[in-house]
DNA sequence: CACGGCTCTCGACAAAAGTCAAATCTGGGT
DNA sequence: ACCCAGATTTGACTTTTGTCGAGAGCCGTG
């Protein structure tokens, strides 16, 4: 908490230029060093957090099918990126989008629930700095021990790290070989206390994986092909925070699933404000399954899959009728 | 609501430059437009709330005086500006300050009471714009039609108007002339249902004013010179929101606040976020008086101011020991 | 106390952003 | 159809900002 006195520069060149609006030459000789440091200086605030410099996303929940979206869903907001209008890499910009809104929706003092995979990582990559006290980042399922840059303890740390906050590692395996074992562990004090503090959480980031065999439980070799292919036969729909749901977004009874240690459902359905952010077109059904269960609150894709979307809403309640 | 075309374009370019990082060049490409008017749009774009920039105040509050402070006079934060170490002008930097606080303490949907006084208007006219929905802006006490621009209802204007808010204003004069109308007119629905809906606010904002022929009670005519002098006979020592107050922070017992219609002071007590700006060093016995009463919860002053406090305070505990 | 490694700072140049008057567009009104 | 007032857009210019390598200060070590 000391200020180190680099950092107290930092701070009042910040303060100067974009407070009060000076040039960066006149903030160099109020505080007596070269025109150069205070460029420096305030790349660096703008690095840690110490200025914040956030756009809004009210264009993009704006739109017309997000309103349609809210509605079809029940959906308390949903943000759509507009794709391949803007920026070369449509994915890129869906995360840049979810990071915006991410930071918008934290507020000091809160508690976030983050889970893990491609999406969430991609999202705490790009993610600008904040300077929130007091916030706690946990995380909501167990350890892939993958030799991917986006293990589950690598997305709250990197995204607790952007945050200036503080991030609550989870010890444990995400899968274990056997239920014994899996229920022994959730027993643990250590544990237990972490998972029944998740439905404290204000907000959750995640997204939902795919069941196929480019699932990242596949990749990370907690399943192996033959058996992501069976569980799809016996009904899987999606992935949630590690474990395998149906289409109804419940938990599949299966063995897989008893041996995780993750966040329970219910646990994520308590938390108020739970941001889903979806890039790959292919996870048009894991994403229904995950809205059906109401595991989302707060929604980001894509221009394309918002279509799929709304198509489907329009088929099912025109069926109804 | 209806967002015009123009503004979808700003909106774009801002998104582009900002949450992408794109230069100002490659967004004139992507949207097909000239540079130049990128460079229009994105100070637009800054200009009325779309994108935000603001800084840390932490520096101001991690102060040891402002840790001091907190402590001997039980409020919940204060800032310290740093008097004449900055800027020229030491009154503009806790304006500054003050407004930077400000907007760090709204969140949205929040109900903001605004009184009236030089500083409040300063710090308006110095804050920057955002893009708070659903916040509500009121008055906190009548008007006073007199020619300064510092009016109360200007001061609510504005602040609406930078916050991109809902203004709430009172369409009652501040004093009148005997206190059956007075009396009469706060009984009134439509001013009855605004004094009511005073303490529901989350935030309030306001300054202290002095006893003396400099008060703006006595530059607007509410109170000659020598009423003035009086009052601070009977015990006066501070104004808040129009109504005169002793040396514990209480209203104190005289015609002239029996004839003046504004936020009671039980009602401003209610509201959690009290925040305090002080720009004279003379109004440090109005201040103490404030702070008396509790109606002060975060406070933003000067350094000089601050040291004052302390030494009272200091001398204070020294006495009673 | 001299040495290397380290970070911090600065001057000079290159790149980017801001500005302004002139040109172009737009939407009435005759 | 024509013209005008107001707003918008642009190209050309100026100012401001970002960057990079050289040099200066600092500290622990041999």
């Amino acid at each position: 908490m000391a200020i180190r006195p680099a950092e107290q520069l930092i701070h009042k060149a910040a303060w100067l230029y974009y407070a009060h609006g000076l040039r960066q030459d006149e903030v160099a000789n109020q505080l007596k060093i070269s025109r150069a440091s205070v460029a420096m200086y305030l790349r660096k605030a703008r690095e840690t957090g110490i200025v914040n410099i956030s756009t809004s996303t009210q264009l993009f929940t704006d739109d017309v099918m997000a309103r349609q979206l809210e509605d079809a869903f029940k959906l308390d907001a949903v943000w759509i990126a507009p794709e391949n209008a803007y920026v070369a890499d449509a994915s890129t910009d869906i995360a840049v989008l979810a990071a915006s809104v991410f930071l918008e929706l934290v507020k000091k003092g809160d508690r976030i629930g983050v889970a893990w995979g491609r999406t969430v990582y991609t999202i705490a990559d790009i993610m600008s700095y904040a300077d929130l006290q007091d916030v706690t980042v946990v995380q909501l399922c167990g350890n892939l021990g993958a030799p991917y840059s986006y293990r589950p303890d690598q997305c709250t740390m990197e995204i607790a790290r952007r945050l200036n906050a503080k991030g609550l590692n989870f010890y444990a395996p995400l899968v274990l070989s056997t239920e014994g074992l899996a229920q022994g562990l959730r027993a643990e004090p250590v544990i237990r206390d972490q998972l029944a503090g998740i439905g404290d959480c204000d907000l959750a980031l995640y997204s939902v994986g795919a069941v196929d065999a480019d699932s990242h439980l596949v990749k990370c070799g907690a399943l192996s092909p033959a058996e992501m292919s069976a569980l799809r036969g016996q009904g899987a729909a999606g992935v949630i925070a590690g474990q395998v749901i149906d289409a109804d977004g419940e938990v599949l009874d299966c063995d897989y699933n008893r041996r995780v240690i993750s966040a329970e459902l219910a646990s994520l359905r308590a938390i108020g404000k739970r941001l889903m952010v979806v890039q790959e077109d292919s996870k048009f059904e894991p994403l229904l399954a995950a809205i059906a269960g109401g595991l989302c609150t707060h929604l980001v894709i894509g221009a394309h899959m918002a279509g799929r979307l709304l198509d489907h809403a329009g088929a099912a309640s025109k069926k109804a009728s």
